[in-house]
Formats: C-alpha cells, sequence, structure tokens
DNA sequence: GACCAGGCACATC
DNA sequence: GATGTGCATGGT
C-alpha cells in the first residue's frame, strides 16, 4: 500500500479541495510565495493589497520602484527590508533574462527554471518549487515545514532527511499532476495548521491519525 | 508576554 | 556539511 497517497485520499476527503494558490496571475503568486516565507498568509494578504493598490504587481513596477517605497507597502508581511530586496531581485533578473514573459519562462525546463530560480537571491528549494507548481504548473512536490512535521509524526521520514529526500518519496507514488501535487501541498498546510503544530505535533484528532497507520 | 507563521542568506566551525 | 543567527509583522 502506497502510505503517502492514502494520507492524500484521506485528507482531500475529510477536508475537501483547497482552492490553492489563492492569486489573480502567476506573477502574483511569485510574489506571494517569497512574501510568505515564514510568515503568516494573512499578514501576506495586507501586503498584496498594498501593491495592488499601488500597481506594484507588476516586474515592470516593481523593478522601477525604490526599495524604500517597496518596503513600506509589504511592511504588514514581515521582514520586509530583505523581502524588497528579494521582490527587486526577481523582478529584475525576470526582465533581464526573460523579458518578465510567464510563458517564455514556462516554455523552458523544468530543471533548467528550477535551477534558475535557485540562482537567485531570496529563493530556497520550497519558493522555487512553490513558483513552478502553482504560478507555471509544473508537477513538482513542495516540501514545508508542515510537511516535515506530518510525516515525521508519522515515520515517513526521519529528523535527517534532506529536502529532495522527502520530495522524492511523494512524488515517486503520485501522479505526474500539478492540479494533485499542489492539492496535496495545500491540503498538508491545511491539516498542519490546526493539528500539527510546534509544540503539539502529536494530536490524535488530526484526520490521518489512526488506525492502519500505526499497524 | 510568549509563541507561532506556507524560509532564506550568511558566518563560522 | 552542519549548526547558529538575523530578519519583523500581526494573530492567538
Amino acid at each position: 500500500m502506497n502510505k503517502v497517497y492514502e494520507i492524500y485520499k484521506r485528507l482531500l476527503s475529510s477536508l475537501g479541495h483547497q482552492a490553492w494558490w489563492p492569486a489573480e496571475t502567476p506573477f502574483e503568486v511569485i510574489i506571494g510565495a517569497i512574501l510568505t516565507q515564514n510568515t503568516n498568509w494573512r499578514n501576506v494578504e495586507k501586503a498584496i493589497l498594498n501593491l495592488k493598490d499601488s500597481n506594484l504587481i507588476s516586474p515592470d513596477s516593481i523593478a522601477n520602484c525604490s526599495l524604500a517605497t517597496l518596503g513600506k507597502h509589504i511592511k504588514p508581511a514581515g521582514y520586509y527590508n530583505v523581502k524588497a530586496k528579494y521582490l527587486k531581485e526577481f523582478s529584475g533578473r525576470f526582465l533581464q533574462d526573460y523579458g518578465g514573459s510567464i510563458k517564455v519562462l514556462r516554455d523552458l525546463d523544468c530543471m533548467e527554471i528550477r535551477e534558475w530560480l535557485l540562482s537567485l537571491k531570496g529563493v530556497g528549494e520550497e519558493t522555487a518549487d512553490s513558483i513552478l507548481l502553482y504560478a507555471l504548473n509544473k508537477p513538482v512536490f513542495v516540501v514545508d515545514a508542515y510537511t516535515r512535521r506530518i510525516f515525521l509524526r508519522h515515520s515517513l521520514i526521519d529528523e535527517a532527511a534532506s529536502y529532495g529526500n522527502v520530495q522524492e518519496i511523494v512524488e515517486k507514488d503520485f501522479p505526474q499532476d500539478s492540479k494533485i501535487l499542489g492539492e496535496f501541498h495545500a491540503l498538508l498546510v491545511e491539516v498542519g495548521k490546526h493539528f500539527c503544530k510546534r509544540k503539539n505535533p502529536l494530536c490524535e484528532k488530526c484526520p490521518i491519525s489512526d488506525s492502519i497507520f500505526y499497524s
């Protein structure tokens, strides 16, 4: 039996579809992916609203905006000085290397895009994969803190597992389908928020925490 | 007032 | 390679 896929099915039937990623355009997904680093999504929404109100939601406008102004807008998302640099770094390189075109980026080989993303300051593995999956619809799995905590709890990984180890466990037994992989990540975040917090990673009320998973 | 949130870069050993 | 630290706001 495929334990990981079983968890996915359980979560989907108990929590339903998650409608991720909440954004109007692929570029907005990218901005959100950077702003949500180690930050509550509610704070990110405020920052994105500020950017929208000032028409700072395109590569050009961000590249041409001062760090100070950009920082002021994204302040609610925290770490606003570094994140302002990251947004400008992304926008500048995106314009320079791909003309700011999502379509041009999307048409490249997946691994090539990933390497390009990882070459940018402020984009690590999780952010790169979030962009690949939710902005570019590439079939990759996004590993985050909740994924690790939940998988640890169910003995699917050990503490030393690398990002790639965790990702491989999911991808090898899942269909190469961005919709399904995106749904799974969203479900893990949702269940993690309620049942797998840092201080209480062993909550019995979690919808995936019974029977066969402990046999 | 402590704890937490959809990480990452950089210094140091 | 692994471990530690700075980055910061807003909700519970």
